[in-house]
DNA sequence: CTAATAGTGTCTATCAGACAATATTTT
DNA sequence: AAAATATTGTCTGATAGACACTATTAG
């Protein structure tokens, strides 16, 4: 390594992450409490520094954090976006690169024990969650939510939220629960028909006295389908 | 500054530009060629560290990097993504904040005498430039254009490649350019017209014994508008 | 008048959205 | 059969795309 750039005028680099999942009161972010000064006590979106003798890249260093705090280690996971400032962290020149993941309800539910102490789920409130948050993480926050609420239009995105197997009505209401509207069934099953991201899987639900459902899974797990139009 | 961080495990940060605009041979990019190591003689997108005295926040990075390049100080500029790795720079773990700009023809015209010299302007084939770039800038580039090719489907991105005053032929003109395909007329101009980014000037424009057209500028130089459908 | 391009109008096949009908299960 | 939800079908108003027509200038 070449010693021409002197460490000293490096900026602080970050990976913060936005959580997501979805709780009986709506998607809900994953917030810490911070420990150490700058900030402490405050909550934050989990993050941490680059390591660069452990992280290869930079989604590396995002699956990381994440099984620190989860435990999961196959979430979808889709880069957001890079702020960074000489006023965004009192110590110095930060940069954070912003990571937004999906977690299925499944993988929140099974890996309550292997939490982070420190983390907690906290609904979404309109732009936020209705606290202040630590650095600029209320801003990422709401540039996360703006992205989701945006995808949730013409994406498979609420997919990623529910349990590994679902029925259609299920994946509907997830829908109508990011977009805030109510959606036609007719017209919902078509669009998810030619959007060519589910396959059926053997098994029915019942949750009372009537038709079974078919029950779906996401053909993959790990990325987004686009779709041609809006929902 | 507080130093439980220690400066040498921090990883280098570069701000990196795609600087693109018009040519007679269609949409271009701007690249520099390399006089230090690593990579030197190389093509390279434009780009610099992260100068944490002088520059604000990364987006005056980048402005800073576009100015020093071109002359040009209020192009459309907008981030694309940031890529970090072990292994994409041999100095070191290094990160990568990239941009995109796009410079109207007047610009570009107007700022040639301003132009650093080690830059030139490069037509774009498929998927990038038919040379090797340095570092991983070749990857950079496509990513950059299929932003771009996504955008002109649904937003005003052409119109930032335009002179500042132009007419909605010549605006379909470089919609067709970009999507390598022609547009109905009509259509073409009801969506403009929908999309309301663009207001009627003074002025005519005649090539040839025609009826003059009505010219038009952008209402808003450096932003973007999103349209409902794609045009 | 002719040539050339600007700008507007019309017609139709397609389709999204609203609504309704049918299907399949438990009690 | 009744109740409840899944799934599919139909009808209609809106519109994107194809095409054609009118407008305005120079020569």
């Amino acid at each position: 390594m070449t010693t021409h750039d002197n460490d000293a005028f490096k900026p602080i680099a970050t990976v913060d992450l936005a959580i997501f999942s979805l709780s009986p009161a709506g998607l809900s972010v994953l917030l810490v409490r911070r420990a150490n000064a700058p900030f402490a006590g405050d909550r934050a979106l989990p993050g941490g520094w680059v390591h660069i003798d452990e992280d290869a890249d930079l989604e590396a260093a995002a699956r990381r954090v994440l099984k620190e705090k989860t435990g999961v280690e196959t979430p979808y996971l889709e880069q957001l976006q890079t702020t960074g400032s000489r006023s965004r962290d009192p110590r110095g020149w930060s940069i954070s690169i912003v990571y937004i993941a999906l977690l299925s309800a499944d993988a929140v539910a099974k890996r309550q024990d292997l939490m982070a102490e420190e983390a907690e789920w906290r609904p979404i409130e309109g732009e936020g969650v209705g606290l202040s948050l630590a650095f600029d993480h209320a801003s990422l926050l709401k540039e996360a939510l703006a992205r989701i609420r945006g995808k949730v239009e013409y994406s498979s995105l609420p997919g990623h939220l529910l349990p590994v197997r679902f029925t259609l009505s299920e994946l509907q209401s997830v829908y109508e629960t990011l977009l805030g509207r109510k959606l036609d069934k007719s017209a919902f099953r078509k669009r998810m028909a030619e959007a060519d991201f589910l396959e059926p899987v053997e098994g029915e639900m019942r949750r009372a006295s009537n038709r079974p459902a078919q029950m779906f899974r996401l053909k993959d797990a790990q990325s987004l389908v686009l779709f041609d139009r809006r929902i």
